[in-house]
DNA sequence: AACTGTCTCAACCGCATCCTT
DNA sequence: TAAGGATGCGGTTGAGACAGT
């Protein structure tokens, strides 16, 4: 036997809302709030949908101080850099960005970002496809060019105008060491106190991770690399943390890439780690184009590997041992900086982390 | 003008987790 | 502590818009 459903499923209304239950539910829960049920709330106001869909509708839609739509450049890095980290757990991302949802984040990263990565993948077998995406491109850096960021419209000229020439990266062959990034960083207030452990491990409780001390475990002596964030740096972290086996094995792809300072290809990886690798992101990101991929968030200024060997310390293949697939020590990009910058937006580092609160809940 | 392919995004679905009793 | 219900979340879908042929 099933779980009982949530709702009268013949009963309720699916699809597109109506402006007439969009004014009901609006002017409901800004009066009284949920009250605290999502299933009863439908029946008290007279909308036939299910208490699900109404609790989406207000979340996604309704909800005040919404922003659909333009993102910035600013929030392409902080989605792209969260994904890196912690894979997809939208509402996480979500809670980073003011007035974005989870579901516009994850629209946005399947149809745009993620393609930035892919269309220089992608096999073109119509040259009408490319055309099409990068006219969407051009035409969404208008847009945000016309709302005030410049640098939109230059970059994805640029990449178009490299995407079919630029060759990807043969196998087995040291990285080219790539200039430093374009792109200005948003992240550029260091606020004090985010690089300390303690600071690091309430961001990742607060992201939604276990934390084990036990595991705990920092490891920027152990590793043969630095990233760079023009200019500052973005410190490598061993943590512990469960729930995500995705953003284990993306995190650990990159470490393995940047343990060796070249690309080998994930396959060994994937298998030495149950072949339980992301298929969106093994997709996303091929073996034999790894290094392309990688070289997208360089362009973006996302991450900069920096010849300067100065810091360079060694490390270990076995840095990121795993117990099980739901206890992953993984690695995380950190941007200490990531809190500093809410923080800088008169939001605590706690504050910025929290998820976003209505009504009921305040 | 009709057709076709692609893209976007609102909404749905089902599972996982949390909460209450 | 267990069971059941509510909520949260991420993946997926499908309708509509748009552009090329």
């Amino acid at each position: 036997m099933g779980r009982a459903p949530c709702c009268d499923k013949a009963n309720v209304k699916k699809g597109p809302w109506s402006p007439e239950e969009d004014a009901k539910l609006k002017s409901y829960i800004e009066k009284h709030g949920t009250g605290g049920n999502w299933i009863a709330l439908p029946q008290k106001i007279g909308l036939k949908r299910c208490g699900k869909s109404c609790r989406l509708r207000w979340l996604n839609y309704l909800r005040p101080n919404l922003r659909h739509g333009g993102f910035s450049e600013e929030e392409d890095n902080i989605i792209c850099s969260l994904y890196i980290s912690i894979g997809s757990r939208w509402s996480v991302i979500a809670a980073q960005l003011p007035g974005r949802t989870d579901n516009d984040i994850k629209n946005y990263w399947n149809t745009r970002l993620k393609k930035k990565l892919l269309g220089k993948h992608r096999r073109e077998p119509r040259n009408r496809g490319n055309y099409n995406s990068v006219r969407q491109e051009i035409s969404d850096a208008n847009r945000r060019s016309s709302d005030g960021d410049s640098s939109s419209l230059s970059m994805v000229q640029e990449n178009s105008s490299t995407s079919q020439q630029q060759p990807c990266w043969p196998q087995n062959i040291n990285m080219p060491v790539l200039p430093p990034p374009v792109v200005p960083l948003p992240y550029t207030d260091q606020g004090p106190g985010f690089n300390d452990q303690d600071s690091i491990k309430k961001l990742l409780i607060k992201l939604g991770g276990r934390f084990s001390g036990d595991y705990y475990q920092p490891t920027l002596d152990g590793l043969n690399l630095q990233f760079s964030l023009e200019g500052q740096q973005v410190y490598q972290e061993q943590v512990h943390v469960g729930s995500s086996s995705s953003s284990a094995c993306i995190a650990n792809n990159e470490v393995r890439f940047a343990q060796t300072g070249q690309y080998s290809g994930v396959d060994d990886l994937v298998q030495g780690q149950g072949g339980n690798f992301t298929p969106s992101f093994e997709e996303m990101v091929p073996s034999s184009n790894y290094s392309d991929g990688l070289e997208f968030l360089y362009n973006e200024g996302m991450i900069h590997k920096i010849a300067d060997s100065t810091t360079t310390t060694t490390c270990h293949q076995n840095t990121t041992t795993t117990t099980d697939w739901g206890e992953t020590t993984t690695s995380i990009y950190h941007h200490h900086s990531l809190a500093s910058h809410f923080q800088g937006q008169g939001v605590t580092q706690e504050c910025a982390l929290q998820e976003f609160s209505y009504p009921e809940a305040q």
